[in-house]
This record gives C-alpha cells, sequence and structure tokens, in this order.
DNA sequence: ATGTCACAGTCCCTGTGA
C-alpha cells in the first residue's frame, strides 16, 4: 500500500500536475490539503476517470481538504464536529486502514490570536486520534506546519520566535504521537532532512532552504509493515510547482 | 531573507494569506 500527502496549495490550480502525478505514481491513497475549493468544483468525475474515489471537505476561497483512494472510502468523517468553520480535516476508512488528512493551522505569529487556534487545533486532534478504534490501524498525515525538531528546518538560528518550531508546537506533536504513533519519515530516515516545503520567494527550493513539515504519522502496526518513506522533490520543479512536495510511505501489507 | 503564488473583488491592479 501506498500513501501520500500533498499540500497542492489551490487544486483548480494544480490540478493537471496532480492528474499526471497520479498516473506516474500511482498511490493507492492521497491526503490532499488546501483544495481552496466548495465540493461543487471538487473534480469528483475526473478522479473517478483515474481510478479514484474521492471524498472533500472544502469551504471555497481557503483550506479545503480530501482524500482519494483505490482501496475504497467509507465512514466520512468531515471536521470535528464541532463549530470550527474552517475546512481543515477529513477522515475515512480505505481498506482497513483509518485515514487523516489534516490542514494544520498556519499560526502566523506566537501572538496572533490565529496561534492560539493552531495550539487548541491540534489538541482537538490528539484527543480525536486518541478516541480511535485500537484495533484498525491509522495514518495521520498531512500538513502539520510545525517542525518536528531543529533537524526539520534549514537554519533554525533564522527561526527564532517564529510559528513552526516553537517548542508549545512541537509539544503538540510530541502529545499525538504519544497516543502511539510514530512520524514515519524520521524513523525511516534518521539522518537526512527530508524537506517537503520550499517558500515560493528567495529561490527558497534551489538554495536548499526547506522545512519539513508534511508528516505521516501512523501506528504500530503499520510502522511494523513500513517498507519506504520519501519526498517526491521532483513536484517541486518545473512549471506551476505547488510550494509543498509530496511525501510517500509504502507499506507490505 | 523576502527575489512568489493564488485568491477575490475594487476586476487587468490591489490587499490578504501563506
Amino acid at each position: 500500500m501506498k500513501v501520500a500527502t500533498w499540500n497542492v496549495n489551490s487544486l483548480t490550480a494544480r490540478f493537471a500536475r496532480v492528474e499526471a502525478w497520479l498516473a506516474t505514481r500511482n498511490p493507492d491513497v492521497v491526503l490532499i490539503q488546501e483544495t481552496k475549493q466548495n465540493d461543487t468544483k471538487f473534480p469528483t468525475k475526473e478522479l473517478a476517470d483515474l481510478g479514484y474515489e474521492s471524498a472533500h471537505y472544502g469551504q471555497g476561497q481557503w483550506n479545503g481538504v480530501a482524500i482519494l483512494s483505490k482501496l475504497g472510502i467509507e465512514d466520512v468523517a468531515r471536521g470535528f464536529g464541532d463549530d470550527d468553520p474552517e475546512a481543515r480535516i477529513i477522515a475515512a476508512t480505505c481498506g482497513d486502514v483509518r485515514v487523516v488528512s489534516c490542514y494544520v493551522p498556519n499560526g502566523r505569529a506566537l501572538d496572533n490570536p490565529h496561534y492560539v487556534y493552531k495550539l487548541q487545533w491540534l489538541e482537538k486532534l490528539r484527543d480525536l486520534v486518541a478516541a480511535r478504534d485500537a484495533n484498525q490501524s491509522i495514518v495521520v498525515g498531512g500538513d502539520f506546519n510545525v517542525t518536528p525538531t531543529d533537524f526539520d528546518c534549514y537554519d533554525p538560528s533564522l527561526f527564532i520566535g517564529a510559528t513552526h518550531v516553537s517548542e508549545p508546537e512541537r509539544e503538540a506533536l510530541r502529545a499525538l504521537e504519544a497516543t502511539g504513533l510514530t512520524d514515519l519519515t524520521r524513523a525511516l530516515h534518521p539522518d537526512e532532512p527530508s524537506y517537503s516545503w520550499w517558500d515560493y520567494r528567495n529561490g527558497s527550493f534551489h538554495r536548499g532552504w526547506g522545512l519539513r513539515i508534511d508528516l505521516l504519522f501512523v501506528d504500530e502496526a503499520l510502522l511494523a509493515k513500513a517498507s519506504a518513506s520519501y519526498v517526491d522533490r521532483d513536484e517541486r520543479k518545473g512549471e506551476k510547482p505547488s510550494d509543498h512536495a509530496p511525501v510517500i510511505g509504502e507499506f507490505s501489507l
């Protein structure tokens, strides 16, 4: 089973690339973030033509998350079931695995109300994951907008006092892991930076100025079956790329 | 360290968010 997570930064603007990528990489399950579409605009039929069932939770101009699957898609849950107006989380069961696609709030700045929203959002995610069916494997993936450690940041000295590196954010990721999950990329590649995002500005990609903020957390059963994890850096190159590259995990089920 | 991109509306430029 091949599972990918990809913040596409507008599925409208990116669909030609997404289609080509699906045909080339042929993932079984894809967690998408930032579709920036409402549900009527989401390309359900075009994805079906490529062999994918899909579920989308959109809100229009901003946010929007989806799950694509060749293994079936059941028991879809959109949002946390509270009054959060932002479309940032969708879950579904694909084959025998529970799959959660997350677009964690950016936070903007440590003194911004959006940072408080980010930490509260991560707490709700932890609670949702902690309440899962322990007999079912789970993948919790997406754009977390947090670097787990300084090693996941190209130059921590430039991020002092900024979001994406603060201790409360990192503690929130550790609390998520404490429910029994492991950061797949870091488990398989402890010594490779494996950045997944590069700012569009400053030629950041070519200078290697990246962050690892797109993560796949898996339970112990899936970790034991994990055979590969990699970043598809080619998707950050060429015409009209997203600022994020897909992160892929492979499992021998 | 801000050299970009995408969005919506005020529409062929500007403010906002990332």
